[in-house]
DNA sequence: CCGTATCCGTGGCGATACTG
DNA sequence: CAGTATCGCCACGGATACGG
């Protein structure tokens, strides 16, 4: 691992931070999905079916680690986990709504552009 | 290469868009020290020591792909290119403003836990 | 000065199988 | 249900050398 936490390097862009914070694949979408209520890893799993057990569970551990995400067992037969943004987390989401803001647009105007090639066509 | 630009694969969330456009080691980087004004090829190495010429290359050809950056010849001897943030481009500056907001503040808790921690010790 | 070409190592990620 | 363990691919990225 040691990809992430306490990175010892000087990031000159505290832009790199981000980016290696949220620079897992799958990152992102676990958070995206953690906005509006907990999850259960299970739950998680159907909500991002491309993802393998092995990502959702390194990433969320990550996650974990960086403060974003609260983890808490509920001590159940069978165990029961639940997922939720921290309350440092929540200070992710602008980042993630201006992401995400870009990526509609940027996807709005790859629209138009293939729509317009089409009418030449 | 193949990794950017019209990517037919079907996002979710639209934060998979970014995540892609700027997933690269020094996209970020490079478009933070475009944001101010226009660099050569040269100055760019001088400002980002740690990027090889392979990279800056491919990076600053995979943003002109995706239509961030502009690159101008000048058909000059020795020739001079120069490149810059397009119009396009300045859409993505509150997205890099927010991501580099949060990376600081970060960095700055980051900071204080440290104090805090030297402080028992 | 501004790149491209080639070789190669690292690690992110997937697939599968196994455990408490 | 909620993970860990192990194996292996391959794309990302670094080093070096060469071309316009």
């Amino acid at each position: 691992m040691e990809r992430n936490s306490a990175a010892p390097a000087e990031r000159k862009c505290p832009i790199e931070t981000v980016i290696h914070i949220l620079g897992g694949k799958w990152k992102p979408l676990i958070l995206w999905h953690l906005l509006d209520s907990a999850k259960r890893f299970s739950e998680l799993e159907k909500l991002i079916p491309e993802v393998t057990q092995k990502m959702l569970a390194q990433h969320l551990r990550e996650l974990e680690n960086d403060r974003l995400v609260d983890r808490t067992v509920h001590p159940t037969v069978p165990p029961k986990v639940e997922y939720a943004l921290s309350e440092y987390g929540q200070t992710m989401v602008p980042v993630l709504q201006t992401m995400c803001d870009w990526g509609e647009a940027h996807n709005r105007s790859l629209a138009e552009e293939a729509e317009s090639a089409q009418a030449i066509s």
